[in-house]
DNA sequence: TAGATTGTTAATCGATTAACAATC
DNA sequence: TAGATTGTTAATCGATTAACAATC
């Protein structure tokens, strides 16, 4: 069924689902306008997205709210919570581990590392920092599946070398570099120096 | 000439830049083929990428590095440092206050806002959080053309309309909200929790 | 010259949009 | 029934890839 769903299609299923969890205490049901609209895209989008992961609307009505949230949070694989580690207890470290986002979308940051000795023991939150060397034994009985890298540049090729080595398949980094992983491993990277520059290349189209 | 950049082309330039700037105390010369490897794309995509910015590399030799970071730089609008603010003190707003590459990379955060008394006058770096109804006025002293939203969802609309009224033309949202902004407007989100759920889909995958 | 590497073309692929019959 | 809205098709658009002549 959900063989496969194209990159773009599961770029966008996120944020239809936080517009579905908006939605659920006030609809039962919404339409294929109502979510281009809340999520920035267009109708006719939204209902190609929406058939990729089967037929299901009702025509004249629109999308069960309830059914709808539960078909995209299986085809993401958000039916149980999952463990995630920070390593990297710096600015941006810390504020990712006390960010409440994650939490309220399912995912739990089960622990923070740091290669500083002046970091570990640090508490963030409920957390404790522990040193990085201890992920790969705490890797296994957390069963943790994702790791967020938020270290400087110069650190993020080992930590992933590290991360990859306790069996972790799925890496958010933050450091502005690309790390290289064997195939079975995905890493997105999200920088944000990057981003500035894209609107900067706005800025000056504009200026013309 | 860089009359337009396609979109595509205009996401993946920031990262040339950033092995060109690594590159340039090392050689005087990349190949597209050196450029694809560091940045995870291909020579081809490369060179159809940099003929969008006019032909200059040398066949047989490959791209003068600084040359080319000069092109880059002007087609992205980086010859001189942009002023940014910041939205919002909580953990990610400082967080993102004393994150170092953004100065590295040519932009200056000028200021930092709350909306919150008791993180008025916090210092954070060289900054101290000011009130955000302050916003306007130092959006023109200061020359102000980025804005960078750190507060909660249900603030995001509020400090957008803020920004816009202020005249920034460039925005970057993280909060987990699409807000509406004029045509005139730039927005880049960046949503952490959606990249969780991205993550999610591929560990979903990987199970089946 | 021989080897390397560009710039560009044509082919392919994937994503978006428009339109509308089907149907609740 | 009339109105609303889906699901799907076909057309369009944009991005990527492969290949190679041009040329340093």
């Amino acid at each position: 069924m959900s063989g496969s769903i194209p990159r773009a299609t599961v770029r966008r299923l996120p944020a239809y689902l936080q517009f579905l969890e908006e939605s659920i205490s006030i609809h039962t049901t919404v339409a294929s306008d109502d979510i281009a609209l809340a999520t920035g895209t267009s109708a006719a989008q939204v209902r190609k997205d929406l058939s990729q992961l089967g037929s299901f609307g009702t025509r004249g009505v629109g999308y069960d709210v309830v059914a709808l949230h539960n078909l995209i949070s299986r085809a993401l694989g958000l039916e149980s919570e999952r463990p995630v580690a920070i390593i990297g207890a710096g600015n941006l470290g810390t504020a990712l581990a006390n960010y409440r986002g994650f939490g309220e979308r399912g995912f739990r940051i089960v622990a923070v590392y740091d290669a500083d000795p002046r970091r570990i023991g640090k508490r963030i939150d409920t957390l404790v920092v522990r040193p990085v060397d201890a992920l790969k034994k705490d890797a296994r009985r957390n069963g943790l599946e994702i790791g967020m890298i938020a270290t400087p540049a110069d650190a993020a090729q080992s930590v992933t070398d590290m991360l990859v080595d306790a069996g972790i398949e799925a890496i958010l980094n933050f450091a502005p570099v690309v790390v290289k992983v064997p195939a079975n491993v995905t890493v997105h990277q999200v920088d944000l120096a990057t981003e500035l520059r894209i609107l900067s290349y706005h800025l000056a189209q504009r200026a013309r």
